[in-house]
DNA sequence: CGTAGAAACTTTTTT
DNA sequence: AGTTTCTACG
């Protein structure tokens, strides 16, 4: 038979072919995860135990998802349409399309981005006058979001103090505003979706006879509301397999909580475990390293991964002066790489630089375009969230639902057609007035008349016209190609709107992709694809080249080698990160992914100096670093190099003006732990510094980000996570160290 | 209303 | 530094 058990070492056959009963896999990194997972699914099938239609396998991206079929096909022979295979937001969205009418949403509703969503935010903050330096657009999106990640609707929320009232009330005016325009945001199509199925008990009783075997990829990275929408497509014959690992769950600050893995444990496998800790991928310094650094983690559930590989190279160990000059370092290197210095050679492709945030991307390009490399930027802006393909989407939006908004407001002007400001203001008043749609309070006889009757004789243009044909249309017919190809800039995006129209075309033939529910149209099912799937379609030309991601957009992927630059304090872990509850030990699980990426190679570099926002950053080598044993690291640059260094710098310091000297203090960026250290010299009578972890009798467990006064009043301020950031005077809270 | 240039803001990770 | 938003003027 082609599912090959006879390759599974007895862990992963067990996992495979466990009897009926609810499981929990612990699956280590590189530990064959997902092919216990495709195995599985097949085996279940293959076994009459299942039939293809019975089977719902949750991914947490979308490629996880789609390489889960491609395997599955492989090794079945099955109709990938009829599967439902998908990310939690794809199977939501699926659902909520099949079921609209149920759902109270119209067919043809649209899916809100984090950007879309942010615009709603300002847009009805301004309607409401909400003042904006109380009420933030951004904290406001972030609020709503946690509610509905924690299953709860502006009714459910409990407003104790007057701002959380404003917080809720506003809440509660934003679904209504999406309810009006018919769209829907990331968190609504699960929580909508949600709702559905525990309201309506036939829909819900055929979904859960329906299902035998719900399958979940990186549970650990499922949060409250995620669990409780799978517990509600379980009905009493089916039978759930969840796979995660507690150490690589990097998503808790959007709301993954890991510990729903001890909460299935409990309610579901009743302690039936499989843990997979045998490595398949990276050698024994690479895995030897991952394992002390993910030790200096308190809250784990416990696993060691091992390998019967060889020890292989140490990890090479790379200081820069600047980040232009780690920046150059990479790419000498992996040209080295590539031409077969020191080992076999390697394709471009099976290399990765990883960093912790999309912005360090852009030296490392600057070098790499310098070197000749050819490289692919994975993340950052991506393809549907690009201005001009934004626009064009809106028109395509319009086509498909007028009330729209969002999409109104911005294909309205643009290109300008003289409705500015004043007129939008006017129409945004009378749809208010009226209850009505943007499109729906526009006066025939005026400017915007003319552009709604734009979107009308475009409707019925398109009516009838292929997919591509229709966005061929849209985007010369709105006047946006015209625009472009009269800007000085505009080559660049003229030749996105036409890649659209590619896009759109591969869409279409892309059989992968879900069978379309009935009545949904063509269009409608793209522009799902497009909110939902911010395109990683650059994959197209199979040309050659370097990988550059996130770390966050690196998991599940694995290369022979790998750059983990940026090392540094402040970045990685991130300053950011260290103010909230639990952040530190989700930077290190971060570090740990990115370590357990490579097979052969591992690189670890940082500079001394950075550009960060039009400032020069000061900054001392990561923690994660020096928790990593110095026997499993080769040091490229030598490691007195900084003091030399730094006094390199002191004298290259006397050459500025005189201002600058003065102002000298003002750009000198010290990281946390060194900001801390004033504070920390009162250690004896406070007991505290910045970032300890402590326990308030009250609160629970926090830790502090920041701290003020002295020996005898001194105040920190602690973030206890979901208790919220208080400042506690220390003689008087009794804190406790934890 | 539209534009150019100035000022202000950003400042993590993603479905 | 790069991007978005504001302001002044044609």
């Amino acid at each position: 038979m082609s599912l090959h058990l006879e390759h599974l070492n007895p862990e992963q056959l067990d996992a495979v072919t466990l009897p009926d009963g609810h499981a929990l896999v612990l699956a280590g990194a590189g530990s064959g995860k997902t092919r216990v997972l495709t195995t599985r699914i097949a085996w279940l099938i293959q076994s009459g135990r299942v039939t293809p239609g019975g089977v719902l396998a949750v991914t947490f991206t979308n490629k996880a998802a789609r390489e889960m079929v491609t395997r599955l096909t492989a090794m079945l022979p099955v109709n990938p349409r009829g599967l439902w295979i998908g990310t939690f937001h794809g199977l939501a969205n699926r659902l909520l399309r099949a079921h609209h009418q149920e759902a109270g949403l119209p067919r043809e509703f649209q899916i809100l981005d984090t950007q879309d969503q942010l615009s709603v935010v300002k847009r009805l903050s301004k309607a409401l006058n909400i003042d904006e330096d109380r009420f933030a657009p951004r904290d406001l999106q972030r609020f709503i979001n946690g509610q509905k990640e924690e299953g709860l609707r502006a009714s459910d929320v409990p407003a104790g103090d007057e701002v959380t009232r404003k917080q809720v009330e506003f809440f509660a005016a934003y679904d209504k505003q999406c309810q009006r325009e018919g769209v829907a945001d990331f968190a609504e199509l699960l929580l909508r979706s949600f709702e559905l199925l525990k309201r309506n008990e036939i829909l819900r009783q055929h979904y859960q006879a329906r299902f035998r075997y719900i399958l979940v990829d990186e549970f650990q990275d499922t949060n409250r509301l995620q669990y409780r929408w799978l517990k509600l497509f379980a009905g009493a014959e089916t039978r759930l397999f969840a796979v995660g690992d507690d150490d690589q769950s990097i998503y808790g600050f959007r709301g993954a909580n890991v510990g729903n893995l001890a909460e299935f444990e409990k309610e579901y496998s009743k302690g039936k475990v499989v843990r997979l800790e045998q490595n398949y991928r990276s050698q024994g310094n690479i895995l030897d390293a991952a394992n002390a650094l993910i030790s200096n983690n308190t809250q784990r559930l416990g696993k060691n991964l091992w390998t019967s590989a060889g020890q292989g190279d140490p990890l090479r160990v790379f200081e820069g002066e600047s980040d232009a000059d780690e920046a150059r370092f990479i790419a000498e290197e992996v040209s080295a790489l590539v031409r077969g210095e020191g080992g076999a050679r390697m394709r471009l492709s099976d290399i990765a630089v990883l960093y912790r945030s999309n912005a360090q991307s852009r030296v490392l390009e600057h070098a790499l375009f310098g070197a000749a490399i050819a490289y692919r930027v994975y993340g950052g802006l991506r393809f549907f969230e690009r201005a001009e393909v934004k626009h064009a989407l809106a028109y395509l939006r319009l086509i498909a639902n007028p009330s729209d908004d969002n999409s109104f407001l911005r294909a309205a002007n643009f290109p300008p057609r003289g409705i500015g400001a004043r007129s939008v203001e006017q129409l945004q008043d009378a749809a208010t007035r009226n209850g009505v749609s943007l499109f729906n309070a526009v006066e025939p006889k005026s400017k915007a008349g003319n552009f709604k009757k734009l979107v009308e004789e475009l409707q019925i243009e398109t009516k009838d016209l292929p997919l591509p044909e229709m966005v061929e249309h849209v985007i010369h017919r709105s006047g946006l190609i015209e625009h472009y190809k009269n800007e000085r800039e505009g080559a660049d995006r003229v030749e996105n709107l036409e890649e659209l129209v590619n896009a759109v075309a591969a869409f279409g033939q892309d059989d992968r992709n879900p069978e379309p529910e009935e009545e949904i149209t063509p269009l409608v099912a793209f522009l799902s694809h497009a909110a939902l799937e911010a395109g990683d379609h650059q994959a197209a030309d199979g040309q050659d080249a370097l990988q550059m991601m996130t770390v966050h957009s690196a998991k599940g992927l694995e290369f022979n080698a790998v750059f983990m630059s940026g090392l540094e304090e402040g970045l990685f872990p991130h300053e950011q990160s260290v103010m909230q509850k639990d952040g530190l030990e989700e930077e290190r699980r971060l570090a740990y992914v990115a370590i357990t990426r490579a097979r052969q190679r591992l690189y670890l570099s940082f500079a001394q100096t950075r550009m960060l926002h039009g400032q020069t950053r000061y900054s001392l080598a990561s923690r994660f670093l020096e928790e990593i044993p110095e026997g499993l690291k080769k040091w490229l640059t030598p490691r007195f190099a900084r003091q030399q260094r730094a006094m390199s710098f002191e004298s290259a310091g006397r050459k500025q003006s005189q201002a600058d000297r003065n102002a000298d203090n003002k750009d000198t960026y010290f990281p946390k732990k060194e900001a801390a250290s004033s504070f920390s010299r009162n250690r004896d009578t406070s007991g505290f510094r910045i970032g300890q972890n402590v326990q308030h009798a009250k609160f629970g467990a926090g830790v502090i980000v920041d701290a003020e006064g002295d020996a005898g009043d001194a105040r920190v301020q602690v973030n206890f996570g979901k208790q919220g950031v208080k400042w506690l005077a220390v003689a008087v809270a009794k804190l406790q160290a934890a």
